[in-house]
DNA sequence: AAATATCTGTCAAACGTTTTCAATAACGGT
DNA sequence: ACCGTTATTGAAAACGTTTGACAGATATTT
């Protein structure tokens, strides 16, 4: 069990102070060249690596950024490649906490005070329900659904993304256009509801309710409303679906029902979720940069950390048109 | 800024002395039940909670558990969600640390050695070439593709999942069964080719050389190996592919040649990734139970941190069969 | 009543750094 | 030769906690 080397023993080694160590090793100023050499040599031979505890000890700063992930599935995986990625050549290491599951409520808050100010030096939530921050470190939440609006956030242009899809469809030169919408009490599903509705009103077509059907983002409510909806005499030419996971659903169902897609039913569908890309047909949709949020909010983080505040605190991210083969002109 | 309320904040207003501060907080023995209760009150009252940096400084333990991944893809969150949950009613904190991309060769040590005994307690690593860690925390390696043999390591069947795939297709009356292998340098992959192997010469069938392609898991490379195998006048009528990729890609090529799966062609994979069973038809496969992966590396991690040495230091987890709708009996 | 055991609580020393400040050495200018 | 700079180094304090040794006070035993 060779213990790890400390800041004493590279200073006995190289015959000078542990001081002339530390400020050595972290090229402070007032140290001779040729001493620095000495002792760089010295913690070279004896593998010395300083203590990260130790030294965030003194100093109050730990270099570690914590992002707070609801849960490890394909969105916070995107995100948090993103964030590390953007870390890479930060001097920061990246902190991935979970707190899914059974947790009961306010985790979030919790988990936060117990890393914040003593194991992290700043926050990336990645979180449906944002908590009001009480925290001594400088938080960034990244799309999140709900909470405080005075919390520096990024997300994802989902208005003008549902704009977009709809308007393709209506360029492709379909008129009946369903909606099958997400969970009514998150930010981005009302903006992409909304977003559907302003490109209808553009170009002067009259939303149908009956075209527009409550997925809540859940399997089986997708379904549901996706089979009413297509098997309605007056059934769509195309559908919008909130998220991919609607989307694919909504190609499953009418595949059952023996409506071929793209022919005879146009859908596209939000996220660009890796499962989009995969399936057959590939499913045409709106694409969230998610690295790039996941860079954004690094971005900003970094600069909170520095103390200044920065001029925007809350970035919208474009959002891209991905076209594949489940949309074509109406029949 | 209300600065967080340290040790002593507690003990001046609760009128004790840090030392029985930190004795009641942590439930030593020695310190009177209603001096707990008091402290407690405080506590609760100015919100303290020890300072994780400054306990493990005096302690020794930091209470967090670090998972080195290689890259935050879909195989690696599912492992991340078991360990999560695994960690989630001990007192441990998980640490993510991807060290992906443009890093350079050896990042894998390095990492380790920058955070072990100094910010985490003990590591998993999910990388494929694990590295001869010279760590002073214990570590357990999920699934390694490579490396020493003599690290704690948890991992899949691999062998026996590929004998369970090869002889399902057997069963279901197939004989000319075609392998496209996997990357030959990854211990996996090698396990899965002998088991491959091991079910047709069980089964008293030959092996035909021209059944066995090279995919090395990449797409293109399984695409070549395939179009190779399945234009064959006596192609095979099944074929089982060392992951789900490389069996997805097989199915696509089937359909571009016209070949029908399953009426024409079976199809199996390996690994269950979240695409099998989402694209159509839903590819049968087997099963890594990677979330169940994560759970046993905590409990062996858990295990060498308290200091016993384990009985079993491998691992080995059983797979599952998952048919879907490419494998059929043969025409 | 004395001796001893049991319980509580405090002191002070660590843990490995960083950083301030004073001390010393070297040097150039007069 | 003396003094004022400047360059280099080291001593010591601080960061917030845990913990072992120890002292005082009660309670128990003889």
């Amino acid at each position: 069990m060779p213990r790890r080397p400390t800041i004493t023993d590279v200073a006995a080694a190289a015959g000078v102070s542990v001081a002339t160590v530390s400020k050595a090793v972290n090229g402070r100023y007032g140290v001779a060249r040729e001493t620095v050499d000495k002792v760089l040599a010295v913690v070279a031979e004896l593998g010395y690596e300083s203590s990260l505890i130790a030294s965030s000890m003194r100093s109050r700063k730990t270099g570690v950024i914590g992002v707070l992930v609801a849960d490890f599935e394909p969105f916070s995986a995107e995100i948090l490649k993103g964030v590390g990625e953007a870390l890479r050549d930060s001097r920061y290491d990246l902190l991935a906490y979970s707190g899914s599951h059974g947790a009961a409520e306010g985790w979030e808050r919790r988990s936060l005070s117990r890393l914040s100010g003593t194991l992290i030096d700043g926050a990336i939530m990645v979180t449906p329900t944002v908590v009001n921050v009480g925290a001594e470190v400088p938080v960034v939440a990244i799309d999140p659904h709900t909470g405080p609006a005075d919390l520096p956030t990024v997300e994802c242009d989902s208005f003008g993304g549902a704009v977009q899809a709809t308007r393709y469809l209506i360029e492709l030169g379909h008129s009946r256009i369903g909606f099958i919408a997400g969970r009514p009490d998150l930010r981005s599903s009302i903006a992409r509801d909304a977003g559907y509705r302003r490109a209808l009103a553009d170009a002067g077509i009259p939303l149908d309710p009956a075209l527009v059907g409550s997925g809540s983002y859940q399997q089986d409510a997708v379904r549901v409303a996706a089979l009413e909806m297509l098997r309605r005499p007056d059934r769509p030419t195309a559908v919008f679906a909130a998220n991919d996971i609607s989307g694919l659903e909504i190609v499953r169902v009418a595949s059952e029902l023996g409506i071929d897609v793209p022919r005879d039913l146009s859908v596209i569908g939000f996220d660009d979720v890796p499962e989009a890309s995969q399936a057959t047909p590939a499913l045409s949709t709106v694409r969230q940069p998610m690295q790039v949020l996941g860079a954004e909010a690094v971005g900003m983080l970094l600069g909170l950390m520095e103390g200044k505040t920065p001029a925007v605190t809350h970035v919208k991210l474009p959002t891209r048109l991905v076209p594949r083969d489940t949309t074509a002109p109406p029949p």
